[in-house]
DNA sequence: GATGAATGAGCATTCATTCAT
DNA sequence: TATGAATGAATGCTCATTCAT
């Protein structure tokens, strides 16, 4: 029926955080279904779909997720669990600077939206996806994550070191930016991983500190 | 059958832009998908989901649009028309200054985003589940609009008025401010989309000047 | 899934005739699916539904049965076989007068289809559920059964004891009367299974004998 | 799969009352329903099964139930209504004996039970496999008949002309008879309905009233 | 005897779409 | 323009059963 659709994603293989699922075949269906998801969506994405990718029956699924829906679930709940885990671990690293701790916090969202573009975006945008019930615990947790953030900020401006034109609004640009890495960024030499997190870095300290007044004297880049 | 699903919206009644499509059953079509779209998905939604919402027999909006795709594909056409000529336009009544182009830009970037939040998102999201052969259109409009932000940032560099750690990067996050808004803004009192706009057009600043070095002094909102 | 569907049988618990198969895993099953078969049907309960039961997996049913067809056969044959068997006996207790022997036959038919009212639902509702092949032992059987009562019937005819309007109305109406038992009846302090026999043998006898004539006289129930 | 099955009824073609439902293909559904619900069970029978019946698609039946259920939901509740408007038209007819009463209700109840075999085995059967919310309005109605019916034997009893060993048991046995008629009975020129219905009047008066006494004198059939 | 993963067919139902009216 | 009945493919899921362990 359809012809050619384009992939969401520009990176190719999906992959899930190493240790946060546990080898075999449970793993398998999780990261095909997180290509599948990513690329397609979730209600684009069909049982027969994923069994035909795992090699399997679509009957062989449910010997390991009670539905579909399911599938997604443990999916956007492990997403959340990584994302949250890093940030508090990036926080505890970071010392007791609100500066370092902003920056600690943007390198870590950064690396996990490069890294696990997939996750990232079936995070964000396939959740919608999740009845009421199945995505509670995730959104739980998200709303903690927002929270260490907004600390972390209303930190720096009670200490002097951020002044935000708009709480909300640029909280929602940090994240905005992270969020969108998996729709333009492949990791490349020019560009690895970590020089992204470097310049998102950079960013985000330019969006919380206030601009410069008129022109620009130093060097940077141009290109 | 399936339990209660989060809207990916906040926002309520979805619209489109008054004039981009005139009045008919043909327009409330198009408003019923782009609501539904919006909110669901394009393969979340059926084809009698649409029916029921716009009071028809599914059959009778085959008079109207060839297949559910081709409507897809007319609000994506749409929302990238409307977007790319409010851009041109912005640009028109901008001045040959590329700062005051810039702002010119992201104002109305931002405008459409917050006024327009189920078309943006139908316009960034579903269009992946187009076939290439209609998407195309679509897609081009997208470059030549990239392409334009790009001359304009571009300009700004090499007169000294902008500098940035990467171009890309700054470009993407540029972009991600005013895609994501439909993720999270309702307009209100508090902050107008008007407001909003402002806003976004002190951070687009903050991230293409240089950010100021060592701690803040002047005085900027807390809360 | 479904809602709340109706029991077919008033009574609780399934048992099985105490020394009509040897205690062990295979009689649970055949308790169990007497259970299941009578409230819901052969094809309305599923392997995964006995083994829930069971609490055992669905594949240890293989190890006693070889289908859950042949889970039915038994069940069926076994019931066909003690309704057999104690009509027998029954008929060897009772001597050589044929009103005395019916009454011995309605007795038993009585007394076994309300003490096991899920095994008489069973062997008479879900035997169709049965290849030609697999139910033709119990059809046997229940041949058999037939050509008794008839006999019996016959020669109280024969010897002036009764009067039937027609034959084979009449004994349907005779078996009828025991098997609807487990649609209606529930033992009580008010009709235990030896009182209901009583007046199963009554409303028997009455059927055999021709009507009195006249208004009734005599002292009889009227609640 | 299932090797030849036995069918439930003896008859053959499975009719509904003439204006019971409407000419036309919601008809023709429920007369194939009817046949294959009777024959093989609710849960014996696929849609899959009524289309091919039907030469139709599965999916055309949508159009006309919402579901499975709901056609033997249908069915079960014609069923009912056809009992019971007969059974009230009967004793609209029957003048105000007792005795002429319970006559025309029992040849109502045989010769319905003996016309519709097939719809009568369903509503019979196969109602324990609707939802408690499905099956309700049928049960409602079926508590109504039965209240007619005890009315009618009560005031026989209060006015000498019955006498009932047990009165649950005896409307029970009265039930049975015309219920299992399905099981066994199939129209002849020995038997033909009405003589059927006759039989039925007179084993009924032989419940209702007390057996002679003694040995039986006069003549009665013998075969 | 029992498990747990797997199979392959089949389930009720929904899908986008067509067509005669 | 719109309807209502129909199609044929596809949907998520369950079925009875097998098999290696």
């Amino acid at each position: 029926m359809s012809a050619l659709r384009a992939s969401r994603l520009r990176a190719g293989k999906a992959t899930l955080p190493p240790s946060s699922v546990p080898e075999g075949t449970r793993r398998r269906i999780l990261e095909v279904a997180l290509q599948l998801f990513a690329n397609r969506g979730f209600h684009g994405t069909s049982v027969r779909d994923m069994a035909k990718a795992l090699n399997l029956q679509p009957s062989a699924l449910y010997a390991h997720f009670p539905s579909k829906d399911h599938v997604l679930a443990e999916l956007v709940r492990v997403g959340h669990e990584v994302h949250a885990s890093a940030l508090r671990a990036a926080l505890l690293d970071a010392g007791a600077d609100p500066v370092d701790q902003l920056c600690a916090l943007i390198r870590v969202h950064t690396v996990l939206h490069a890294t696990y573009p997939h996750l990232a975006v079936v995070v964000n945008e396939e959740i919608y996806s999740l009845s009421a019930e199945l995505a509670a615990p995730a959104l739980a947790i998200r709303e903690e994550a927002r929270a260490l953030v907004l600390q972390v900020v209303e930190r720096g401006v009670a200490l002097g070191h951020f002044s935000l034109p708009d709480k909300g609004a640029t909280l929602a640009a940090l994240s905005a930016m992270g969020v969108r890495i998996p729709y333009w960024y492949e990791p490349s030499e020019q560009l690895p991983v970590d020089a992204l997190a470097d310049v998102h870095v950079e960013l985000s300290l330019r969006l919380l500190r206030g601009p410069r007044e008129g022109p620009i004297a130093g060097p940077a880049e141009g290109a």
